[in-house]
DNA sequence: CACCGGATTGGCT
DNA sequence: GCCAATCCGGTGT
């Protein structure tokens, strides 16, 4: 039987290790009456106080970081560029901003939502390949911050699915690290290996870590 | 209270 | 490949 992750899943020091665990799990949402889910295929971890990347590097606490130090198995959801609502789980112990954004999800069940919601045909590679787009797909937004994914209920959680090898994740740098210097080259961006519904193909992965 | 810019996306050149 | 969309949080006046 599959089951919902424990709080024990989440509340872990080595943020890197929930990164790659979280591969190959089920995210579930549960919005609006209508239910989607999808395989998270792709990371990213980002680890105050010392993550330059993070928005809460140096244990910056503000309006919208607050939610970075709650307990482990919180949602974190904030907007960027105005228009894009990117998903996180917030990690390790409460007062730790430790967190984990998921970039890209293979769709699973709830096609026909995600198909209306997104404006495009389902099955398309690109319904849920980017940190922005399943969030669309899958109707997650910022009035899901700082919700507990612990609960099977209206809303999101995360279950059991497959499980992916070490062999089978690939890692490389974060995307969009323009002004995070020496971080920027920090490899923790994770994927599965060979996936077609992450962000990237494998090659551009390979050519920009190298 | 005004201004700046972003962990992105998709449409157009 | 380039760039506008779109708006809220963060910062400084």
């Amino acid at each position: 039987m599959k089951k919902i992750l424990p709080e024990s899943f989440y509340h872990r020091h080595d943020i890197l290790q929930v990164s790659k665990d979280l591969l190959g799990k089920k995210l579930v949402s549960s919005i609006g009456g209508r239910q989607t889910s999808g395989m998270i295929v792709e990371t990213e971890a980002y680890r105050a106080p010392d993550d330059k990347a993070s928005h809460a590097y140096g244990d910056k606490l503000t309006e919208r970081t607050k939610t970075m130090f709650a307990p482990a198995g919180t949602v974190y959801v904030y907007i960027c560029y105005g228009i894009h609502h990117l998903f996180n789980v917030v990690t390790a112990d409460e007062g730790m901003a430790h967190v984990i954004l998921v970039r890209a999800v293979e769709p699973l069940s709830g096609l026909e939502h995600m198909s209306v919601r997104r404006k495009m045909e389902a099955h398309k590679k690109e319904m849920c390949n980017g940190p922005g787009k399943f969030t669309r797909a899958m109707g997650i937004t910022k009035a899901l911050n700082n919700n507990s994914l612990l609960h099977k209920k209206e809303g999101l959680w995360i279950e059991d699915h497959i499980e992916i090898l070490a062999k089978d994740i690939i890692e490389g740098p974060r995307v969009g690290m323009a002004t995070a210097e020496e971080c920027s080259n920090w490899p923790w961006r994770f994927r599965i290996k060979n996936n077609q519904w992450t962000s990237k193909p494998d090659t551009v992965w390979y050519e920009k870590y190298w």
